[in-house]
DNA sequence: TAGTCGTCAGTCAATATTGACTATTCAGGA
DNA sequence: TCCTGAATAGTCAATATTGACTGACGACTA
């Protein structure tokens, strides 16, 4: 339920179209979801559907007319629901990053070596990034914290992978250790 | 690609039908994947179509017959490819329990204080199982290794997070620095 | 005064994912 | 023999997600 949270709480903030809403979630949110449009407009309906938002026709002078959302009372206590339930528990994350190198024997040791060698460039690229983003008010700020932190620890990380190739590979012209196979 | 990178790497090391697999994937590669059984044969099938694997009926004594799939030429090369698509890159990372965080403002800081301590607890206990999982073999273990930093710094890091609430309720007296909002 | 570029607002068909279910065989007991 | 529970193998309807598309308006321009 993390993207019915997001919406409410974007919404018990400020009521809002659908534009509105894309716009701040692709802007400001993006750390956090990755929600896109089509699944914001579905979730939109199915939550007018539980009475938690309503939806009025609006229109402001000549533009295309727009849907306004705002959260009913019941919204606003499944809100309150739903932040005390993500707060409270801890969500484990997978790294999709993490399936290939469980299958790493696969290549030999200096190969993937090189590979993650790149994987790294591209990690520090986003390290670097994140340090760049300009401050947030408010709590969004602890979520960015939470993804230098998390950053930095992967990069640390990585290298310590990177050495475990390193070894591997400089061990690789002995004949009795191998890390290899042959599919 | 990584459900299907998972599927191919399995395969390739042996032919297996689909409880084996299943059987597999819930066992040893519950850190890295959630991979569903429906999903599981829904892959299969999409990827016997291109020709990546193949599907073969069989019956062992008189047991039900059983689809063995394995891998093709075409499935291998596939799978080298995939493989280093997910080595060279660096796959972001989102964290569920972000969402909660980035309105942790809608609630007084003793409260998500509260909260946050359950969280905490949740995580205690996952980094207690994590470090219980006997060892594997090869380049999974990297995967559990992962976890485990990962898990720590996560740790850590709401350790900050708890002290800025605690700072912040411990401000809440005062009538200037408000970090509460009555919605 | 029609063309077309960018912004705004939303939909739809296709794809991906999953909870809940079906069905077969075996082992053991009643 | 019939019944029950566990292991085996897989399907299906319902739900969730997304890429690609539609269309309306305002400003500029030629």
């Amino acid at each position: 339920m993390e993207r019915e949270l997001l919406l409410l709480g974007l919404l018990r903030q400020a009521r809002m179209y659908g534009y509105q809403l894309h716009e701040f979630i692709e802007r400001d949110l993006a750390i956090c979801t990755d929600l896109k449009k089509p699944t914001a407009y579905f979730l939109l309906d199915k939550m007018t559907k539980q009475g938690w938002i309503t939806q009025t026709e609006e229109r402001e002078g000549n533009r295309p007319q727009r849907r306004v959302y705002q959260v009913t009372v019941e919204g606003e206590q499944t809100f309150q629901r739903l932040l005390r339930e993500n707060l409270s528990g801890y969500h484990m994350t997978r790294f999709a990053g993490d399936v290939g190198l469980a299958f790493a024997d696969a290549l030999p040791a200096h190969e993937v070596l090189e590979l993650l060698r790149e994987r790294r460039a591209a990690l520090e690229a986003d390290v670097a990034a994140a340090r760049a983003v300009p401050w947030h008010a408010g709590s969004i700020q602890l979520v960015l914290e939470h993804r230098i932190v998390h950053l930095e620890a992967e990069l640390r990380w990585l290298d310590t992978v990177m050495h475990h190739f390193a070894a591997a590979d400089h061990n690789a012209g002995q004949p009795n250790t191998e890390g290899e196979d042959q599919g």
